[in-house]
DNA sequence: GCCCCGAGTAGACACTGTCTATCCGCAAGC
DNA sequence: GCTTGCGGATAGACAGTGTCTACTCGGGGC
């Protein structure tokens, strides 16, 4: 690992950066061009469009993510613990790298369609992660009930936790309950996300 | 109803259908203006910046969704069917208008902390309309087990639909209910919406 | 008749993404 | 050893953007 690490490896980083300190807005091909120390032109070389560089950058959000995924669920067996320590693993990157959340599914903004300049379509970046989600929902639901479908269960599980993430941070989620102040102010989020979890995989067995 | 109103009005229908047929990032100040048949300084009068034209465009998109609301749910009274009326009108706007439905909820494209030159924050806009849920999820619940807090409910009820339309429009869902083909290609929505109201509310009483 | 003032115009400014021509350094070839 | 070629970066130009400011024009009040 040198420290002389190729300019598009380092222009993405940069760019990460920048999306997590200054919000995806603020991302121009200039800017980053300029925190890496080089010419407006030089990103064209390896980045052919704004969009193709802010798409490297979203692929590194979701490999951030999986890896986050990979590092909480070490240790655990049971798919019901697995599940929720992925749920609340979601919502927390959706809190913590608030910038990377939103860039990483604006589809207007990222090449989602064309192939990549390496690997494969954007889209497909969260396959592998839905693969596993699937898995787990299968493997929580066959000890109960009918199976289902898991395919429709994990889909409309992710759904709620990518909503959850997304009206929480737009700050709406937050303006609701405390207008219907029961519940706690600390408690809000983990309580939403408790909830997410036995309306769709069935309330938890202690 | 005058057909010269003011150009402020004019300026928001322009931005409204300019969101429509083009998508929420193409809507800049001085096409709006051009099309308008002003000068692009003209809109400064009645919008500062252009955070304040976006947010003016959201707006209406809020008032578009309540009166979808308010005219489906009209003659129906058992709350479980409101509530699927509820469910079904609020992706169908997302995907019909999906470019307003991304600039509703862009909170940085938006004055959404800072009051609008009329009317209330933007965020509050949803108020009402989570009102109206968690009032028809407290009737819902009633009838079944223990009250649990409706807010939270609808809270996390509000949350699946919003991802579901989201990740619909991102088109990762599709994409990982394609490689588990077991939903037919026309019902995959419907089942998803389906799952979403059995998951949240309890299994539908025929 | 004059003045003022609100509404809209038009130009400037800094900035953006994209395109193009240019230049520098360094290896290969003779 | 000198030239050649070329990948990698530079810098200028261009059209377009949002914002700011000076200006103009027309009509109502005194």
């Amino acid at each position: 690992m040198k420290t002389e690490s190729s300019l598009r490896e380092r222009l993405v980083e940069v760019g990460v950066h920048l999306v997590m300190t200054e919000g995806a807005a603020a991302v121009g091909l200039r800017e980053i061009a300029r925190r890496a120390g080089v010419s407006h032109g030089a990103p064209r070389r390896y980045f052919p469009t704004h969009h193709s560089l802010l798409s490297a950058i979203a692929r590194r959000g979701f490999a951030d993510l999986e890896a986050r995924f990979s590092a909480a669920m070490a240790g655990l067996t049971s798919p019901r613990d697995l599940l929720g320590v992925f749920a609340r693993e979601y919502v927390a990157y959706a809190l913590e790298c608030r910038g990377m959340f939103e860039l990483m599914f604006r589809h207007e903004l990222l090449d989602s369609d064309r192939h990549g300049s390496d690997g494969p379509r954007l889209r497909e970046s969260t396959l592998p992660l839905f693969e596993r989600l699937v898995a787990l929902v299968a493997e929580c639901r066959s000890a109960a009930s009918p199976p289902e479908e898991p395919a429709v269960t994990a889909a409309a599980f992710w759904s709620a936790l990518h909503g959850l993430a997304q009206l929480w941070t737009w700050g709406s989620l937050r303006l609701v309950l405390d207008a219907h102040g029961a519940v706690p102010d600390g408690e809000r989020l983990d309580r939403l996300v408790a909830e997410v979890l036995d309306a769709h995989l069935g309330p938890a067995v202690p």
